[in-house]
DNA sequence: CCCCCTGATGTTAACGCAAACATCCACGCG
DNA sequence: CGCGTGGATGTTTGCGTTAACATCAGGGGG
């Protein structure tokens, strides 16, 4: 008397289940662990073996499961990678660069918002991500703060791009400090008395770096330091600091630190009547593609996100490669885009 | 005699390895099978046992490894995405929906970049995800020949976002075809006699559907339709077709078909004097953060992309889980935001 | 001519987990 | 009072792959 489970054949599955090792094997009749050779390109087959053995992994469409591969090496062939505000033009960019150099190393990309740009909110990405599937994990922007309860483990090899630096990761940095003064150098060399500045949110690494060296190379140029406002990378945001901006008469120069808010900053101005670059200079920070087709086509830093993504990639190779000495730094320099939102000021 | 390798101990690796469930059993004086149940969360566990697991667990450090379980359930836990240009606005946001509503299902995301816009490139992106490694895949604004050659590998659950529609798949669709419509009609009410288009690059599904929708919103109307203006999505291009439309006086409003042409296309027009909206209204789609800080304030399409990649996740899990029936379909309708770069014209 | 070395190939044994099946215990009902 | 029932738990097995070791054939030097 046939019980009703007895239907489903339990361990024979009839239904097409993709090929295996074994399959290839039988068909090219050799053994699988030479089906295994031949599948990870090893030295030691005979040619006319290799040969057999890639036809009939052809023939039956063969795929290596990577969860059998992964479970043997330890390694998943895959790479983590945590940013906050995926959105974010500077973010996205680095992430399609990681995600070909990746693409590249034969890596899959393994992609983990952080619900927040905090230690803690970081930390939980990670933990998710270091279930065991990822071989190394890189964080966009991300600042991580290095308490010991914080810390991050450390069994995974980490990179930080464009994230908080001073710690025991590895990091690849756009050199926020060089760029900020080759905008106050620009702005201060046009004649403008002193530069106000519009700074991104508090808990951003690169935001902090570059209100820090913006503070410092005015100071360097003997410049007053007029107070600092902040914003949330949002046009939004700068719209709101340039309303204020242009109620001051004095201001005649204005350095945001991204494009976003140089633009709601230049929304402001407009509405204010106070005319860009005549009345006052705005510049960013980025170089976003739309940048040269702003209201007053936009001076800002060029930042290189592809080559920070590439670099991120590579020394976390190396990390999961060599794994010797420190882990390394990398840094790409921004350079100074000269439009037409600056220019000396009035008088 | 010891051989030198001896000096390695073959398979006693000394260095901390993570704890399987095997540990984690001994610990708690149970068989691994029940670790496996608490680890999974089955009912038919004693509660006090259960919380000796869990406490073994904790003590531990234990991580379920995912390349094990991936292998005896056939299932990742991963769903993959594939996209070609993640740095534009519409597709990181869907991204990070989908990235957002996975989390929260548990799910983790692999991103594939696709090389280019086609269907050949397409299909390698899927190809290299299906090695096994993802359960369901999501293509945001991807378009398929469905030519039996370049029709996708069937064994695993699929669905559009944005992208082609009209084959088997299951779609997420932003309703491009009434947005397009609000526009054109906004246009029209407001006096104008007809409406000049600045489409999207010729292999965007979304921008040939808007260009369609175009065509007929103004045949619907009786307008004439003015010849077809071409660009990539690229305030650049937006530019080059608005310095052609800044040349014929007829036009009186122009709907672009993102915002970025927009932009552009208000640029050009500034420059040749042409002031909008009084002049020319212009209009765009999407609704970036920034639009509302354009050099006029932009009327344009806002588009849910958070809806969109939240239905996708839906989708997909209906089709994972039950895989009754035929792919759905959904549908995110577009709002109308009107601001001050269109007018009635002018005389 | 024999031995040892080299390179190709096969065999065995995990990797960590969950499905299927087996076992055990306590409880309730006839 | 015995037996069936159901829930908790244990045992066995195999998922597809690679590392480690075993085997085998051929070739060159003493």
């Amino acid at each position: 008397m046939p019980r009703e489970v007895g239907a489903r054949s339990p361990r024979s599955r009839p239904l097409r289940q993709s090929p295996s090792m074994a399959d290839v094997a039988a068909m090219a009749g050799v053994s699988s662990q030479t089906v295994s050779r031949v599948a990870n390109n090893r030295e030691n087959v005979d040619a006319s073996t290799r040969e057999r053995v890639l036809a009939a992994m052809k023939m039956l469409g063969y795929r290596p499961n990577t969860a059998a591969r992964a479970l043997v090496t330890g390694r998943f062939g895959t790479l983590g990678v945590i940013s906050f505000d995926i959105s974010a033009y500077g973010n996205a960019r680095t992430f399609a660069a990681i995600s070909d150099a990746a693409r590249e190393a034969d890596l899959f990309v393994n992609f983990m918002g952080a619900r927040a740009q905090t230690g803690a909110a970081v930390r939980q990405a990670f933990q998710q991500l270091m279930v065991q599937s990822v071989d190394g994990i890189i964080l966009i922007e991300s600042q991580i703060l290095d308490t010991p309860e914080l810390r991050l483990p450390s069994t995974v090899p980490v990179v930080f791009a464009d994230g908080d630096t001073g710690h025991r990761y590895a990091n690849v940095d756009i050199d926020q400090a060089e760029g900020t003064r080759s905008v106050v150098a620009h702005l201060l060399g046009l004649g403008h008395r002193t530069v106000w500045h519009v700074a991104g949110p508090r808990d951003s690494y690169a935001a902090r770096r570059r209100a820090e060296a913006w503070h410092r190379s005015l100071k360097d140029a003997g410049s007053v330091v007029p107070p600092l406002l902040y914003g949330d990378w949002s046009a939004t945001s700068g719209y709101r600091a340039g309303r204020e901006l242009a109620g001051r008469p004095e201001v005649t120069a204005i350095f945001a630190s991204n494009d976003q808010m140089a633009l709601g900053v230049m929304r402001a101005l407009q509405e204010a009547g106070r005319r860009v670059p005549q009345d006052v200079s705005v510049t960013g920070f980025d170089d976003v593609p739309e940048a040269a087709f702003f209201p007053a086509p936009l001076t800002t830093v060029r930042q290189d996100f592809d080559a920070v993504g590439r670099h991120c990639v590579t020394l976390l190779l190396e990390q999961i490669g060599g794994g010797t000495g420190s882990p390394r730094q990398a840094s790409v320099a921004p350079v100074l885009v000269v439009r037409e939102s600056t220019a000396p000021p009035a008088g």
